[in-house]
Formats: C-alpha cells, structure tokens, sequence
DNA sequence: TCTGGGGTCCTAGGACCC
DNA sequence: TCTGGGGTCCTAGGACCC
C-alpha cells in the first residue's frame, strides 16, 4: 500500500515570523526583503544565528554561526532579537490549519510537521497547494511542503527550491532529483560523515547510494546503512500522531562571564535543577540518571554521569546528585557553559516506592508547594535566599512552560 | 566579548556475573 | 599448563537534528 506524506516546512522559520509580527506591529521593513538575521545577544555570549533571510544567505551567512562573523560578512546587517512566546504562537496557528485537512500529524519541530495523506491519490496536489496559500494568505508567512511515500522523501522534498513552493518526490524521481545533490544535504549526513564520505570519494547522494550495503554497515555501522537507505529512499517510519513520549529533560546555560569558582558553579547547578526539577514534576515523571555536562573556555565538552537506585522529581535529589559530579570531574578551569539533564525516565504514579525514600518524598512534597506558587505568580516569587545578590538567576533554563513541546528527535 | 539551547540515538570499553 | 566466552549494566563520548 502507498502511501502520501506531507512534509510542511516554514521558510526562514523565525526570521519570518518576526518579520510578519512587525509588519503586524506598524514596521514599514519587511525583514525577509534585507540581509537579515534572528540573533542571541552577543553581551552574554549567546551571540549566534538562529535564523537568516534570502538576502542575507546571498552573502554565505549560515545559520549556527557566530553574529561576530555574520556581520563581518555583511557590515550592513540587521539584527533582531528572538521572541520564542511569538514562534510558537504562530507555529500553532499554523498547525490548526494542518489539522483542517488530515488528523494524521506529526509536529516535528516547531516549524516543522508531516502529515500522512494517504488515500487521497486524486488530489493531494490541489490540497498542498491550497495549505501553502492559506498559511500565506492567512497567516503571512511561507512554507515549502515537500510531498513524498514516506517522510524521508517528503522532507528531502521540502528543501528543494524555496520559498513557497510545493515539489514531489516520488520513488521514479529520486535519480533525477535526489541522487545529484551533495551527499551533505541527505538527512542525517552532518559534517562528520560528509568529511568520511569525501575522503573516499563520495560526494554526491547517488554515489553513496550506489556503494554496496555490506561495504558502508562494515565501515560506518549502523548510523552508515541508515543513511546508505535514505540515499536510496527506504524509510518507513509512521506519521506519530500526538505527542511522542519524552525521553530526557535538561537545561544549560552559557554564562555572560566564565564560572571560575566552585561556589559559583554550585550556585548555576542549583538554579538548573529548578529548571530541571520542575519540569520533571509538570510532566509527572521522574529519572534515575542524572547527567552534568561542562564546556571550557576552549569549548571542550566533558561530562560525568550517574545512575541513581531509585528515580527521582526532586530538586534536591538532582542537585546533590549535580554537584557530586561536578566536583568529581572539574579541574579548576574556566567554564562558559553547565548543563544538566535527567534521563531514564518513567511515571512517578507508582508511590509505593515512597517507603523506600521517604527523605525523597518530603523534598518532593515541598517541590510541589513551590512549583504551584510559580505557576501562579512567577517564577520568581519563591526563590532560595542564596540567590539574593549572587548576579545569579535562581532559576535557569529556556523551555516554555505552557505546553511541553514535542521537542525534535534526530529520528523520522 | 566570535561560537545557544533543546533533544535522540549509537558505540565502545570496563565491571561484573555465570 | 595457559589464561573461555557470552550477557547485561554502567559510563563517557560522539554524531546528528532543529
């Protein structure tokens, strides 16, 4: 049986929400039309692109690169702040349109979904058409929707030419219009592989798709026969409808100014596992491995884990956990980036373990109190007294509480 | 004061057990 | 005289995605 996936991807996600949020707002400049850039602030060294216009990819801006180089390729570059509240307002406008014309889809990133419109032969391109021109129409921004047999396909589709266009990729067409592109540009393939790739003479999807199987799995594993399928357009994962069940939860934070002392480095740990801890606890779930990660002022990434006897929701619990490891792996130096996450997952309905971890329960009853106050009255209306003047904020992390978002996998 | 933050999955080595 | 071997768990690190 056949299938018909869609693959909706907005242009320039962010970049064009702004630029339509101003529009709305009384700016005469539309964004999109200027070398332009969604950018973090360079003062507290989150200075990186988020997202580029047409304009500015003329000039070989990329997105993940430092605004330091952005602007020194363009010195007349305008940059605009990100607003996360207004993405996902209009990412979920636009998915309330998607669901006017199938049940059956899957949100994939916040500017990103495939929907499945199988059983529809006769006019899935009138309808593709008709989504992209209402979400333009209605909502003021473009999307590309790529539509394909599975979701691979329809996603390599999507970033063919843009804006707004709609373009197929059906199984006949993949020698003509997959196999010539840079092999850099299938799924999957990062700069990594790409570099592997090159180094034995394979620079196009075709040519990896052409190798013999047993060839790339002996020399690339698994992750080498994932791709070696996507080259030759085998996948066929379902369209998940609904919110995939979340595996970890962690936060990070660059500092404006390098941690140098371990006081300090306790005080962002603490400040990320009220992050951490309170979203454990909104999503009713608790872990068992906790997880610290560190980055120098060199960039170097180390981290250290540990696999607690009995999962836990408890802020308390992750911090004690967090600074153990911590203490056990920092060396002194610099560091610009702490992160934390909580992984291994599973319900925290079972409260007959509370016989075992009664100390666990009492923090965890506390928590509770704490996270209903913050909810209702902010983030910081109860906050710990050792946060008073540290220049710390008592509580770190970036995720928009409303709604745990499905958060984008790696996987189709 | 150039380089964010949130995720998923895979691999490899060592410990430990039978 | 030679030191098997398979399985599972834990940990650190790496690759990729948006």
């Amino acid at each position: 049986m056949s299938r018909i996936i869609f693959h909706i991807d907005v242009n320039s996600a962010y970049l064009s929400w702004e630029a339509v949020y101003r529009l709305q707002h009384g700016s005469q400049i539309d964004l999109r039309e200027i070398p332009s850039i969604v950018g973090g602030d360079q003062e507290k060294r989150h200075g990186i692109v988020l997202a580029k216009s047409i304009p500015a990819k003329k000039y070989n801006i990329l997105t993940g690169e430092s605004v330091h180089s952005a602007l020194q390729k363009c010195p007349n570059l305008v940059m605009v702040p990100p607003n996360y509240e207004r993405y996902v307002n209009a990412s979920n406008a636009m998915i309330s349109i998607l669901n006017q014309y199938s049940p059956h889809i899957q949100r994939y990133s916040i500017d990103e979904a495939f929907m499945d419109y199988s059983n529809m032969e006769n006019h899935f391109l009138d309808a593709a058409y008709e989504i992209k021109d209402r979400i333009k129409n209605e909502l003021g921004f473009t999307v590309n929707i790529g539509i394909g047999p599975n979701k691979l396909l329809a996603k390599m589709a999507s970033d063919f030419k843009k804006p707004d266009k709609v373009h197929t990729l059906f199984s006949y067409e993949i020698e003509e219009k997959m196999w010539p592109l840079p092999v850099e540009e299938l799924f999957m393939v990062g700069s990594r592989t790409k570099s592997k790739l090159n180094g034995r003479g394979i620079y196009t999807i075709g040519q990896l798709a052409k190798l013999d199987r047993d060839y790339i799995y002996s020399w690339l594993k698994k992750p080498g026969l994932l791709i070696w399928n996507y080259a030759n357009g085998i996948e066929n994962s379902e369209v998940k409808k609904g919110s995939v069940p979340v595996k970890s939860v962690g936060n990070s934070t660059t500092t404006a100014f390098d941690v140098e002392t371990a006081a300090e480095a306790h005080k962002v740990l603490l400040a990320i596992s009220e992050m951490v801890g309170m979203r454990i606890r909104d999503l009713n779930s608790c872990g068992s491995v906790v997880s610290v990660g560190l980055k120098n002022d060199h960039f170097f990434h180390y981290s250290h884990q540990k696999k607690l006897d009995i999962p836990t929701s408890s802020t308390n619990t992750i911090y004690k956990t967090a600074k153990m490891l911590f203490d056990e792996m920092w060396n002194g130096e610099p560091l610009r980036n702490i992160s934390i996450s909580l992984s291994e997952l599973s319900s925290n309905d079972f409260f007959q373990l509370s016989l075992l971890q009664k100390y666990d329960k009492r923090d965890e009853i506390l928590d509770r109190t704490i996270d209903k106050l913050r909810f209702k009255y902010g983030y910081n209306s109860v906050i710990r007294s050792c946060f008073l003047h540290s220049g710390i904020s008592p509580i770190i992390g970036g995720v928009m509480m409303e709604e745990e978002y499905p958060m984008m996998s790696s996987r189709l």
